[in-house]
DNA sequence: ACCGCGTTATGACAGGCGTCATAGTAGCAA
DNA sequence: TTGCTACTATGACGCCTGTCATAACGCGGT
């Protein structure tokens, strides 16, 4: 996104790009090796030439890519916050998913959370991945934390913790075709989150507007996945 | 479960159950028919004889089923706490995947979560059913809340972020195969749950062993899903 | 004996899947 | 031109899926 290049993406990349939105969707079986190819407008006698490893490496790439694009996401927020608080930064994160399911509807997920429901019993490759995936997204987090004064030791616990209720009320949220979950962890876990900071003593008991977090629209980035 | 009855189950509970324990390990796509009726040792041919629906009637049977089975663990639950404190509760509920996970491997994970993976997309009857189950799990979880002392208006919206929570951790340990995500989630979350119960003002801040919630095993009925 | 009904048995069907073999095209290099 | 390489095209293979049609079984009722 925003690579600025004029180059359009080619065919590899699209394909990748192509299984991770169809995961996404309907899990591993909805992503069909024909179906990706026709999603991303590439030949089909491409998959087999870039992807020898057959579909199991197109799922990891796909997984991989997932992980990668969230922690870059985690970075674009940090540096659209009004104010840089860690609730409000788990509020930006779950507003994309607000904004995506409000404007378009709840068709589509995580693609990591498909992929580990989908092959976290079988196939070792892809189960890594996503591990892989997650640390991606969560290393940025805990950083970003970090960065908000959140003490070291404590920002990997909580970064966990934001992606966990994350994954969990988007999971809800598309079962009830209502943003509702997603709205209410912000809403539970944002004191927790600001009151985590070090130079945060004191302001945990009910007042104090300082780190509050608004749940709604972000406007941060954009939302083209 | 403890039914206390000697009937053995009937061929189409066995079908139901056998189907929500192969979603939860690979998904929808894991659990073909024919292979539902080899692990419930029940004949091929009592599965249109007993879901003329189809697969789409086993799948919402079995998700139906996940959901009630979720809540009335709650209550069991909630009855061998030693101290009843919401953190106590929410560390039983992480406790039985920690406990399955470490005796058994991250082989399975939630049926309800599998189902809305694989079929939020798609065919509206198994995305109700799995809202359905959500609240079938949630509303006792808000229910024993308020018997904690939380207050009404606010224990939906804990019941959701304790689900969500959970739900997101047990993606994350299976991927990670590492019982960590869900050993942190309560330990995070649950001083923010003691904490929302009316009678417990002042006891917020860093001390207060009153309402400690210990991670680890809880030996609260059994795990056999 | 006979019927009736709940249940089971079995095989076939069409369709989709991932994979592969094979041939073909385009473009650059010498 | 020739040759080499990167990429694309196409059809077929075997396998598995959900579904259906059809027949048979077992057993209680009368």
């Amino acid at each position: 996104m925003a690579e600025s290049k004029g180059v359009r993406y080619g065919p590899r990349e699209r394909m990748v790009f192509s299984a991770a939105q169809l995961i996404r969707r309907g899990g591993l079986a909805a992503a069909g090796m024909r179906e990706v190819a026709a999603h991303a407008e590439a030949p089909r006698g491409s998959l087999q030439h870039y992807f020898p490893g057959g579909k199991e490496q197109l799922v990891n790439e796909a997984v991989t890519w997932g992980g990668r694009y969230a922690g870059r996401r985690v970075a674009r927020f940090v540096e659209g916050l009004a104010e840089p608080t860690p609730g409000a930064l788990f509020a930006a994160m779950a507003g994309q998913w607000i904004d995506e399911y409000t404007a378009t509807g709840f068709a589509a997920g995580c693609p990591v959370a498909a992929a580990t429901v989908d092959r976290a019993a079988a196939g070792a490759s892809t189960r890594e991945a996503a591990a892989a995936a997650f640390a991606a997204w969560a290393g940025p987090v805990a950083q970003a934390l970090t960065g908000m004064g959140v003490p070291a030791e404590r920002a990997g616990a909580l970064a966990t913790l934001m992606i966990s209720a994350l994954e969990g009320a988007i999971l809800v949220a598309r079962a009830e075709q209502d943003v509702r979950a997603l709205t209410v962890v912000v809403r539970e876990l944002g004191p927790l989150l600001d009151a985590a900071r070090s130079d945060a003593a004191g302001i945990d008991a009910a007042g104090s507007d300082a780190g509050r977090t608004d749940v709604g629209r972000t406007d941060v980035g954009r939302t083209d996945v």
